[in-house]
DNA sequence: AGCCAAGCTGTTAACGATACCAACCAGAAG
DNA sequence: CTTCTGGTTGGTATCGTTAACAGCTTGGCT
């Protein structure tokens, strides 16, 4: 059953060699006479020897593992899944394989699984951090493991970030919104102790304050983080006394979760564009971003990292875009 | 710079104890007095050791190693995203990490991802297939490495396999659109040598033979990938000098592209749920099966055989459930 | 012939952890 | 006082691979 698998050593004897013989030829030495790697290949084929890399790895202590491990909250959100598509492209063309974990949002997992990679030695991670402090990392790091964050900062760590503007990006949206006639809007978002929100939420309050609009709490949602939710805090807020004429959704996930609780009059905005943004009515007015730019710039400072990189770390801002569809410029009671 | 990291020598001479003392406080065996284990604690926190898996996991070569592979075509598809996450979930439940790779479509990608998933023990591997034989796996498997496929069939493979009566569901659709009046119905799907799309193309096929329609190979898009290639398809295909007047895309990403160019008044059915088919308009109705039911329970079993399940290998038919929104109730021509 | 270089192959000792067994100590039992 | 038991600790070998070095041919050159 659990039949155990053939060793160099087991090649070996097959071959009529030394193990030395046999790593050479799996290895691709070239000093190695052509009749006696033909033989060890033979020996390869018929026992069907596979290289153990764990074994190869504890030897070469030194080597990298070409192993990298990739940390997000959750892969199903589409954001999420383009960035660990374009980061483990990077990385196979870095010869190197991916772990994947979740966090789900809850820092002790994010530990508990980053831990796992660190124990199996990846030369490198990328996270998107979870709310609250990463000053655990900090020995993986002092070890040599490298890290770099994408799409948010992570608080107490000095490390790469590549991340866009999103204060700015949402201030803009807002005064946008604000142009077009609207006062009374909302926002939902995720807990501002992530990063990216705390960025999304400060650029909302600083569009408001701008145009000289009292911030209403009853419009702001934090801590949102399903579509449900977010469509329950949507119905929410339309049931006011005063209700919102605008609205900012602070990523897809939720953009999805508000549109089936709001009205079609209602102006809208997401955070994240997505696939059919334009077929919906009215079409959607996004700030879009890249996150397949995002995860590849990302990937290739951390394997500069890991190949010897040491300037000090910094972080790349990438653009975003909005984009004009039709629920963004719904005019507002104050229209001109 | 490249630090290294403290190992069970450093910590033992730092507690003034044997490497086997510090190995069994690490492991929590209970065997070591309160008093040693304490200061081998202290040394652990001081030096910021962690336990190297693989040299563990080397010295222990006939335990697990408990890391699995899941290898699909591409994680930006929301089912695989939703596979992934489900699997990861139940990984993380049995104490395992989990490597993620992407075949692309290209069995050759696929071969090197998973033979580099082998060479580092894993436990098992998920798989969605892609198309063309997987025989190459046998050694793989005889050598103890447990595989179950999802989503997908794999050819020339005696594994586990889980997945929806692909065949069954969209022969109902057809049906469904047959009997709302229509005749002139297209499809499009990627490759039929990809399992899943064989059993879809073939399900359209009976749905029209048994109506008596005669199928017309312009109707029948194949090895269709993207959502830019299914909307050229569409638009191709209303162009003809008899266009059909409904339309059934393969999967989710061909839906996406095939909206972009479908009129509202095309009857049309897709291959998957997603998030806005309601909101779109016409709302449209879908073929749904549940990817975190078919995820978690191709991990169960594959878990199960890690654990030593050798009963013969079954193959697991979810439900899927057409949804009918009225894009697939538009009439037809023939409409009673 | 004698010597050296080049090419090929093998031997030994690690990498960091743990299974297995031996050794030690205290106190209890005889 | 010896023997034994149980609890605790350490020594040694090993997992599969490779770095470093040593040894053996062969052939060319002087």
């Amino acid at each position: 059953m659990a039949a155990t698998r053939p060793t160099m050593k087991d090649v070996a004897a097959e071959a009529g060699v030394s193990t030395m013989t046999v790593s050479r030829v799996v290895n691709g030495d070239s000093a190695v006479a052509p009749g006696t790697a033909a033989r060890v290949e033979a020996a390869v084929r018929k026992l069907g020897y596979q290289r153990d890399d764990v074994a190869r790895q504890l030897r070469r202590t030194h080597e990298l593992s070409q192993i990298i491990g990739l940390l997000v909250d959750d892969v199903t959100d589409p954001f999420m899944a383009a960035v660990a598509s374009a980061a483990e492209d990077v990385a196979r063309q870095r010869g190197s394989i991916m772990l994947i974990g979740s966090s789900r949002a809850d820092l002790r997992r994010e530990r508990e699984v980053i831990a796992a990679f660190t124990a199996r030695r990846v030369d490198g991670l990328i996270l998107t951090p979870a709310a609250g402090s990463h000053r655990f990392l900090r020995p993986a790091q002092a070890q040599g493991t490298k890290i770099v964050c994408v799409d948010r900062a992570a608080p107490g760590l000095d490390v790469d970030a590549v991340v866009v503007d999103n204060f700015g990006a949402v201030r803009e949206a807002v005064a946008h919104v604000v142009a077009h006639g609207h006062r009374r809007i909302g926002y939902i978002g995720d807990t501002p102790r992530i990063w990216t929100f705390g960025e999304r939420r400060r650029g909302y309050l600083a569009a408001l304050e701008s145009a000289g609009i009292a911030a209403d709490p009853a419009l702001v949602r934090d801590g949102v983080r399903t579509g449900p939710e977010a469509a329950a805090a949507v119905t929410g807020m339309l049931a006011l006394h005063d209700p919102p004429t605008a609205l900012l959704a602070g990523n897809e996930l939720l953009a999805f979760g508000a549109l089936t609780a709001a009205p079609g009059d209602l102006a809208f905005v997401a955070f994240d564009d997505f696939a059919l943004a334009a077929r919906l009515t009215p079409p959607v007015t996004v700030i879009a971003q890249d996150p397949v730019a995002l995860a590849t710039s990302a990937a290739h400072l951390l394997f500069a990292r890991i190949h010897g990189d040491v300037s000090p770390p910094r972080t790349v801002v990438m653009p975003t875009r909005l984009i004009r569809r039709g629920s963004g410029e719904i005019p507002g009671p104050f229209a001109a």
